[in-house]
Parts: structure tokens; sequence; C-alpha cells
DNA sequence: GGCTAAGCGAGACGGTACGTCTAGTCTTGGG
DNA sequence: CCCAAGACTAGACGTACCGTCTCGCTTAGCC
């Protein structure tokens, strides 16, 4: 098996690397540059002198090409920061999604989110290469925090994650305000504390 | 003054309401029938066998047909259904929006979203039309419930919308689950009480 | 009968007779300002300030509307200066139409003979009004020319009409050469005297 | 050199001469069907089933492409007769030009010229590719008249051209009357003894 | 002086073709 | 089998005029 793989690998000449990681760099810089719309394989093969030919052998269309760069330039980023607890590990974490989120990977998921939108293909490789594994890592956490007593243990740890972290991709997405620290840190504290009325303390102010 | 708007308005043969009405029907069915991508203005001309250029002088893309046939034919909805608290207002209104984004107004807005992300002009129609007048709804109707005593004094307003909506548009756009009415009263639930395991309570109770 | 034709004329608003003016001398200065193509009936509308219906009740297509205003301008022209002999009126009539032809005339008849090739019933209008009058005065002529002597009567007088004005014609579509003074003397004087070696002469010069 | 030229022009695939041909023969008969003015680049397009770009990437106008199918077809035609006298050569192809004339040949000719007064480009190639070396031929043939001593060698060469051939492209373009072989002789014979009742020569006679 | 009928300006409308653009596939020649 | 180059199919784009239409207003002669 392993034979006929590298029998059918060997035949006729190899796939070159170089091209491979100059396609992608090539397309993220586009993206970057001109936005996603304006990009196409024309251009990227234009910007690197590589064959139209030669990008589709390896990827059915632009939107592939980016999710490869993407993923194979973000992927390493974005691990939890190291803290005295689990929740706050949690907190420092949804910083650093902000802090990128402002900055050009934010434009790229961006960019990337809304043309799964389109290409239902193109979806699937963005949820199990990007959204899943995060949201793993989160409800991990969420998971330990629990363990140390600092959250509730009857929350739903779906909906949690989407309480903490939806709203980062709404205003990324809707532009409604900045994805600012200051925001950060409203919404951990009211998620953590909730909007209720606390009916126990009014009660202590009474007292 | 409104006369000389008169005399301009009057001038040559009127433009056809009803082909106003039949284009911005037949691009949202083609949207829908087809996806935001495929449809194009050509097609909607031959669907209704209007001439482009018909649809040209009134509109300067497809983008812009859809838009205004997603607003007019979706405003009127998504108000607030009356009830005893305004508490209670926004947590109804919030399945009325799950409900509306669980069938075609989910796919309409899902698709216009995402079109947002590569047009700023558009961007910024949809934010005016769309998103601010629904967010300046639920404002209002958070500082009722805030005199009404039912939520915290010192609440972020803007955050707070967020915390509650933002969930209901990321699931429509990520699909990471349904929008189901469960999952709207876990949002609703756990946004009030909070996640946190209430110590401070707790020993505000304990004093 | 005159009754029912003054009756019917006479009904509703009558045309204005400035405006057909304005019109005609509009569509022939856009032809010798900008080519025969590139008038449109929506230039002469734009230019004149009248509305293409109003053109359009008048003339068929833009072509009509040039030929009417050539028709007009140039109808008086051309006729055959006075002279001694029939003969001697041709000639100096052919160097009245080189004259012309060099000139904005030339022009006109170049584009409107071209668009007559496309046109059968401006082809009409054109060999009725415009070529046939001419013919007709230069065959006149040359019968005169016969009675007086100068011609053979034995000529096809047809035939010798495409002989001498034919070439004027050809230069004006083909460019192959201007249309000088010099250039109807060499048609004249070859046409009179012919082409072939004159026996004869050349007898005599044997002698 | 020739090695530069030979591997740029080797680069790519190379354009299919099938297509060519294909493409002028579709546009030469939709002329005669249908007209000059009717046919379309779109119309030529559909008739093949070759895309519009491949036509534009190799013709700028429907004119040009026309141009090169009535090029590539006519040239062959129209040389002249063999015969005993270059003179009698030149009425043997006189009747040649009539007798095509009178068919597509004249048709495509009469599109053409009149398509040539509206485009000074279109007008050029006509010019280089269709009349310059035809009038050469006759030109050569005349001064082998002159030479052979059937023509007055004082005559004016370009002037004879046009005598003998004006008329033709006359009647075709301006209908009239029939490009008949009995035209053709008329012609002929008044081009070749003139039209001057022959008082010059009888009086030579007479000395 | 009101009525009738056509003229008129303005601009909407259904069409047709334009020439351009991009996507994605195919076909060369040369490693 | 890879690669560069570029031809090719396919089809939407947005524009330009065409010639027709539908408005409201104007201008005449007639009752």
């Amino acid at each position: 098996m392993s034979g006929e793989t590298t029998k059918a690998a060997n035949l006729g000449r190899p796939r070159s690397e170089q091209l491979h990681q100059a396609i992608l760099t090539a397309a993220l810089d586009l993206v970057l540059e001109m936005g996603f719309r304006v990009v196409s394989i024309e251009a990227i093969a234009a910007k690197t002198g590589i064959a139209k030919t030669t990008i589709y052998r390896r990827w059915p269309n632009k939107a592939a090409v980016i999710m490869e760069g993407f993923l194979t330039e973000l992927r390493p980023a974005s691990f939890f920061p190291e803290a005295e607890t689990a929740l706050e590990r949690i907190r420092l974490q949804m910083h650093v999604t902000a802090e990128a989120f402002r900055g050009r990977d934010g434009a790229l998921v961006k960019a990337l989110l809304a043309e799964t939108q389109f290409d239902p293909d193109l979806a699937e490789v963005y949820r199990n290469k990007w959204t899943l594994p995060r949201r793993k890592l989160v409800i991990d956490m969420l998971e330990a925090a629990i363990t140390q007593g600092a959250l509730r243990p009857d929350i739903d740890i779906e909906g949690t994650v989407d309480l903490l972290y939806a709203p980062i991709y709404y205003r990324l997405l809707l532009g409604t305000g900045p994805i600012s620290d200051a925001y950060i840190e409203i919404l951990f504290a009211e998620s953590m504390k909730g909007l209720q009325a606390n009916i126990a303390s009014s009660r202590h102010r009474k007292q």
C-alpha cells in the first residue's frame, strides 16, 4: 500500500515545494493588499510568475488557496496564555483573540468567514480546521474552571463558549464598535456576574 | 419648495411601481433558489422579462437590488411582542429573531451580511437600515428594564445587546449548532444569572 | 378633396417649422463635425434640445433626416454654367462638381452614398432626388452637343454620362487621388479624343 | 533573430487555424444572407459556436473580420485572362470584373466599400490590399499596350484606369443600370475611340 | 371661453449588440 | 508528470442607442 503510494508519488517530476509556498504567500499578501474579492487566481499567477495551471492542479479555487495559506500561517497562534486559574486563562485568551482580530488576522477571518457563506466545502474546512479546534480548547478550559469551582457546574458549555466569543465575531463582522480590551473586559465581567439586578444584594443595600 | 419637487417628479413617463416590485420579488426568489453568488442582473432580467437597462436605471448593482428587496420585505417584522415587563418582551423578541433566522429570512441575512464584508457601501446601508434600528429598539427596551428594576443599572448597554444577540448571528454564520428555542432560553438565562459560581452573593447572604 | 386635407391638416397644434429647420441644420452640422456614424437621433435631440419623439414623428431614422437636410441645402447648386457651346458647359460643370466634392458637399455625398448601400429606401430617395435629376441635365446637354456637331451622334448617352462623371465619384469614394481641376481636364480630354493610338495620324507621321 | 521569433511564437497553445477559417467563412455567409449592417460579432459567435473573446483576440471589430474574409476569398480571382494583345487582355478583364460584380463578390465589394467611408483604418486596408494591387496590374497592362503601339503614349495612366473601371464601380454603387457585358463593350469602345466627332483626324486625312 | 386634437419635452421601457472581464479548462513545447 | 504560456469556452458585466411608449403641458382652430 505504501509501496503503491510511493510508486505513484515518484512518477514524473515532483511538485515543487517552493512554488507551493510562493503561491500561499502571494495569495495572503494579495488579500490583505487588495481585498478578497479583487484577488483572483489570475492575479496570484501574475504576481508569482507561476502558471495558472500549476495553481489549479493543487487547489480547486482561490478560496481554497487562501484558506490553506490562512491555516498554515495562523495555526500556531492563539493558544492559551499561562495563568493561575483556568478562568483567568480564558480571560487572557479573549484578549489575545481581540488583539489578533484588530489586525491582519481579523481581516482574513472576516473575508474567509464571509466566503464560507457561499461555499459549503470551504465552510466545512473552516469549521473543522479553525472553529472546532479552537472551541475545543475553550471547552476544556471551561471544564477546568468548573472543576476549580470558578463556574457554576450547571452551565451549558456550548452556550457559554458562544456567550463569551460570539460578540467578538459579531463586532468583527458587523462593525458596530471596536474590539477593544475594554470591550473584552465588559463582556467577560457581565457574563460572569450576570445582568440581572441582584435581589440578594439589593436586600443587603436596604439593610 | 414642494412645488419644485413635484414639477421635477412629474416630468416624463413615471417609473412603473409594478416593475419595481417584480424586480425585487424576483431578486429575492432567485437568491433563495440559487444562492446570492449565482444570481445576476441578467438572471433577474430574464426571469421577470424586464430589460436590463430598466434595472440598472434604478440600482447600481445586484447587491443594491437584493438589499432593497430584503429591507422592503423584512422591515415590518421583528418588532417587540407585547408582554408584562420589558425584560419579558426582550426574551420573546429573541425567540422571534431565532424563528426568523431559522427560515428564509435567515438565509437572506446570512448572504447579505457576508456580502457586506466585500462591499463597504452595502455594509453602510445594512448597518444604517437594518442593524442600528434594531439595536436601538433593543437598547430602549433594556433601558426600560433597568427603570423597572429588572436589570442592574450599571450594565454596559451596548455590550449587553451584543451579549444577547451576537450568539444568534454567530450560529447563523458559523453553523456550530441550531438556533433553537432551547438555545435562546439558555442564552437568556445564563446572561441574566451570570456564569460565575456565586461566591460573592453567598458571602453576602452569609453575612 | 383639398378641403378634407385642409381640415385634417388644421386639426390640433401645427408642427413647428422652426423645429424642422433646427433639426436639419443640427443633423448636417453633426455629420460634418463628428462623422455620419457617430451621429445619432439621440445626439441631434441633445444638441437641439428637441425631444426624440418630435424627430421620430417626422422622419423614420437618422439617414432620412440627413438626406432631407442634404437635399434642402444642396438642390440649388450644381446647375450648368453658361458658355458658348453645350460641350463647354459640360466641361465647366464637371469642374463645378469637382469643386463641390472637394468641400463639405463631398463629405455629405460620400456618407449618404455609403449609407444607401445599407438602406434601400434611402437609396431610392437618393437616386430619385439627387442622381437622376442631375443625370437628366447632363443627358440634355450631351444631346445638345450632338446636335451642335461636337459629339458623334452614335454614342451611348447613358454610358457617356458614366464615362465623364463616374471617375469623380470613384475618387471621392476610393480616395485614389485628388479631385483636382487638372484631373477633370485629363478626364474630359481623354474621353473626347479617345485612348487609342490614332492609326490615321501614325500614317501621317510615316509620310 | 529568427530563433527569438520562433521561441516567442511557439510559446503557449497555438491559435487554431480551423477556428480562423470557420470565423471568416461564417462572417461572409452572414453578410450575404443578412447584409453587412445586420451582422454582428455576436451573430458570428452564435453561428460558429466560437466564443466572442476568441474572435476579439484576432480582430478589433466586425469590419476587420469581414475584410479579411473578403480578401482571403477573392484575392486569387480577377487576374488577367490570356489573350493576343495587352489591350485585349484588359478588355477581357473588364468583363471578368463585371461578371464578378454581378454576383456575390459585387455584394461584398459594395458593402465593404460603403463601410470604408466610415472607418479610415478599414479604408486603408481596403486601398492597400484590394484597390492598389488591382490598379497596379491594370497599369502594367496599359503600359504594355502602349509599348505594343495600341494606345497613345501620351495618355495619363492613372486617369485611364479610372476612365475604364470607375463606371463599373459607379453602377455597382449607384444602381443606375446593369453591369452587363454590353455595358462593358460600350465603355471600352467609347474610351478607345473617344466621344468627339473626329474633325481633327478628318482634316488630317483630307490633308 | 371651453373643447378637441395634435404637438411637444421628458424620460421610462424592451431590445440588441457592444467590447471587456474573469473563471476554469485545454493544448502546445520544453524540462 | 511538472511547468510556463497562452488559446479557448462560457457567460455576466455595465453602456449606448435604438425606436416605442406614456405622461403632463402647450398651442392651435372650432363651436
